[in-house]
DNA sequence: GTCGATTACGTATTACGTAACAATT
DNA sequence: AATTGTTACGTAATACGTAATCGAC
């Protein structure tokens, strides 16, 4: 014999408020109503549950054992509800997490081409290690890495590599270098922006905070470049997409921080999902 | 957000049958309900969960899932009336599991006096191996075994002796005797009945089956004793309650196996709610 | 008098059945 | 023709609110 869940939520409301009233409130529904729920509830499963005196009702010891198996039974409704509106939210989008913003540019539109219909998700990620568990908890189907997992349970493929730059004056003194290291910018105040994943930790373990003049939106930091003749990080992939500032050169870091390899994944169990797209994301990565 | 049960019901039954119809039968409800229930879950959740053609509805990915979590929160509601009703009850019975039928007559009353209003139940178990396990799963509240129990989850306590007899006609070659041994009754012919818990394991072990003429009711073995002159087992017990036949004589059996001393315990946890009965036991047992 | 629970009664919601219909097999 | 699902409509069950009552602090 079942019990309907309002009864149930309701015995959980009592249960927790110690009175009718207080639940009634909390329910937005009148104590008579509550009482007679209580009643019904009683009457259903054979037993009492409360210690009733004139205008006072406490849970008895059935009551205690009831308000007990009436949460689990409450958990599993609300667990139902939220697992198959994830489910089903998680059929109906592609979502990808990367380390870095420039792979998410590349990728929208092929996932927008290999998967038309399907909402894009995409969520940037300081740390490989959040991206991995949200592999794992479904969170991301798809996570760009920029070190190699070894986890047999991924499906892993070689994406892109970026260059850091920085982008100074011509006038400057290291303007006419060929390339340059971390420790010839120390002291130097460099221009950057969040939202670039693991990039902000590279140059924070490099350089010293003050040095890094933070800004909390591109705009801001365009603004600033604009405005100044601060030097501010570029990248090849930035350089190749035109991403230019007119009387200011771009200089490699030679570190070998300064250079990564991203990684594409997947669950091993979801490769044949994304076999397509990873095969085109490999002739893009032999053609580049 | 919380779903009704009877629409989990009806779910998990449509889930499981395949068709409406099917399952509008064995929940005895007309099809149009149950087409009008799955359409007002599918809007509760704000999924779909079957694929809809003409005349066919078969469960999607999301559907399948939501069968599985449907499946979850309704055991977990059968669970709680199931627990709360068996918890009720068990608190308002005393329930005694026994290896030997002699026990629970003695206790009987005890019980009834010590625990005024609640429901007495007892069961016979042959083996105290199922009385140990029944006292754990709270089947039962207190037990009686023939072995002293090393665990120290229970308060044990010693209970009454009982010497096992056979009993015989004053003209019987063994009639005689003092006492005899289980080897002397080999190939005699002996009336028992079912009933009397771990004795039935003793006698079957230490003679063979075809010497026992089992009956399967007390009344049943009462009248093959006043109509046959066969032999059948008695105890000290018995015969202290005035359990006697003419013309018979009764003789003590010298085996260790046919005597035994009961041990009476429970929950360690339980201790205190028997304690005063625990008193008048040992009392008693001083005083027999 | 206030607070908390119950009873009595009317109402609005809603879950259900019947009948008719549509579409496949 | 038989099977299966949906739509439309009326009905009966029932969960709820309002008002009144009772007791206790």
């Amino acid at each position: 014999m079942l019990i309907e869940t309002y009864l149930l939520e309701q015995f959980e409301a009592v249960a927790r408020r110690g009175t009718l009233l207080a639940a009634s409130e909390e329910l937005h529904i009148s104590q008579p109503s509550l009482s007679r729920s209580m009643k019904k509830l009683e009457n259903e499963l054979g037993v009492s549950l409360f210690h009733r005196e004139n205008s006072k009702i406490t849970l008895n010891e059935t009551g205690k054992v009831a308000a007990d198996y009436a949460k689990r039974a409450l958990d599993a409704n609300r667990e139902l509800t939220e697992r198959v509106i994830q489910f089903d939210r998680s059929i109906r989008t592609v979502s990808l997490g990367s380390c870095a913003p420039f792979p998410i540019n590349e990728l929208v539109p092929l996932l927008q081409e290999h998967f038309p219909g399907k909402t894009l998700s995409t969520e940037l990620q300081n740390s490989d290690e959040s991206l991995l568990k949200g592999l794992e908890n479904h969170l991301y189907q798809l996570i760009i890495l920029h070190e190699y997992p070894n986890d047999k349970k991924l499906f892993c493929q070689r994406y892109l590599d970026e260059q850091l730059y920085i982008t100074l004056p011509k006038d400057h003194p290291l303007a006419n270098k060929k390339s340059v290291s971390f420790s010839n910018l120390a002291g130097l105040r460099i221009l950057m922006a969040t939202g670039i994943g693991f990039w902000m930790t590279v140059t924070s373990e490099k350089l010293s905070s003050p040095d890094l003049l933070i800004q909390n939106s591109m705009d801001a930091l365009n603004e600033l470049i604009d405005a100044s003749s601060l030097p501010f990080f570029n990248s090849d992939q930035m350089l190749r997409l035109g991403y230019r500032v007119p009387d200011r050169v771009s200089i490699p870091i030679s570190d070998e921080e300064a250079h990564v390899t991203y990684w594409i994944a997947c669950l091993s169990s979801e490769k044949e999902k994304f076999r397509s797209l990873f095969n085109t994301v490999r002739s893009t990565v032999l053609r580049g």
